[in-house]
DNA sequence: ATATGCATTCTGGCATGCTAGCTTACGATT
DNA sequence: AATCGTAAGCTAGCATGCCAGAATGCATAT
């Protein structure tokens, strides 16, 4: 028997199942690879806000502080430069990608173009399973926004719009979009919602749910489209009261 | 101006080291990186049908081939499986990925709906720079129909497509339909185009550009969605009489 | 003949040392 | 004093060696 040192490493379980970007699930920290997890504790800070635009990336900190070698902590960089968050300047440094107030207004175009499209082919092929989620998930909604649970309405609400992409199966669709909502978390975060929304945000999700079981795509299209456009108008109203937040 | 692919390093140009007459090959991308260079290098091999889908990539021949170490290469590979080229799977090997009849099917959806909102945003707001290039574009591809040049045709096709989303200035969007037409385009190869159809897509070109230049936003959404229904109908028909090219 | 176990030999993940370009700051020259 | 050239210190890119998991094939046992 040797001996072997082998420092932190001693609970790795690299399940079968080792992909770069699984779902959205939250518990997928265990079993993963050593850059994954990198990736993760990056992104988390950048996604938080705890990594400014701009701020450089100090590699060998984060080797230290994770106990990792460059190497995972390259690679994590190298996908988060992939998905825009952080941009890598060869020979000089790798920085928290800045936020541009033409970028949000373009992801949020995006966002809705494709959420549409999704509405649309909800409505016309949505499992029961997954229309039973929604329907859960409006009524936790509901006991969010009367205890005024801010952070708590926000993962519903994100989960209710996961429920309707992972219900029609479109597994690209859910990757770009995870890319999307990436980007606009970081300004979500930093802007925060007015409570005063919160019902107004509750019904629009309940005509969405409808429609979509209702099975008629074009009015799904539409309460998708009207909810998105809220959020849109929301975030370029606040994003002109914060011009301090943005470059250019 | 022709779209730098994974933009997201800012600058590239490592003098290569003492190795003056590398390979014989053409100086395509003299001036970025390794890894780059490598990950185009696999990227057309794959794009091509040069690597099937299923295959398994060797590195250690890659290595050889390329005149690099492993580590370019392993870069170059992790990027292709963010974008779903390839797939690596831990201690065993990575290999290019099937490709799915559902698959296909998804992302002519993602890219009908990305493509109607663009169109919609250039009615709005296409510079004339680009209005002009397109025109001319449009010139090009009657003299390409006429000559029944069907790969000159199709260049054409991916770049008057680009023109209209260059023109407005979508970083992102430009970057996601990069993506997804990378999966497209392994299929098109596949799947030739009949060349009867020339004349009925060039039509639809036309449309959509006259719909953007008269700034209906409304009409320039139907007229892409028409032209890009078109494309969806053709690929789910030829890709039925070949489903030996797709898995399950 | 079949099934089981072991070892060979693949593979990718990781650590680490080296190279070269970029930035900055300091000192020399005018 | 202002400017320019140079060197020192950063950085990312790259090469390479090692480790552990996973398939494969062979040998052995039943």
């Amino acid at each position: 028997m040797i001996a072997k040192v082998s420092a932190q490493i001693k609970d790795e379980r690299p399940r079968a199942r080792g992909r770069p970007s699984d779902r959205g699930g939250k518990a997928d920290r265990a079993g993963a690879s050593k850059a994954t997890r990198v990736y993760d504790e990056i992104k988390e800070s950048i996604l938080s806000g705890a990594l400014e635009p701009g701020a450089a990336i100090d590699k060998i900190e984060l080797c230290e502080r994770l106990g990792v070698s460059r190497f995972p902590v390259t690679t994590a960089i190298n996908r988060l430069a992939y998905e825009r968050l952080v941009v890598i300047e060869p020979q000089h440094g790798s920085f928290i990608a800045k936020i541009s107030a033409d970028d949000v207004r373009d992801l949020m175009i995006l966002r809705r173009a494709l959420e549409v499209e999704i509405a649309s082919e909800a409505a016309q092929r949505l499992p029961p399973e997954s229309m039973a989620a929604l329907e859960r998930n409006l009524r936790y909604q509901q006991a969010a926004e009367q205890a005024k649970d801010l952070p708590g309405f926000y993962a519903l609400d994100v989960e209710f719009h996961q429920i309707i992409i992972n219900g029609i199966a479109l597994a690209h669709a859910n990757d770009i979009l995870e890319g999307l909502r990436a980007h606009l978390e970081r300004v979500r975060r930093l802007l925060l919602t007015p409570p005063g929304r919160l019902p107004h945000t509750l019904r629009e999700h309940r005509a969405i749910a409808e429609t979509i079981k209702s099975g008629d795509a074009r009015a799904a299209r539409a309460a998708m489209r009207a909810h998105l456009e809220q959020t849109s108008a929301l975030l370029a109203t606040v994003s002109k009261q914060r011009p301090d937040l943005f470059e250019d």
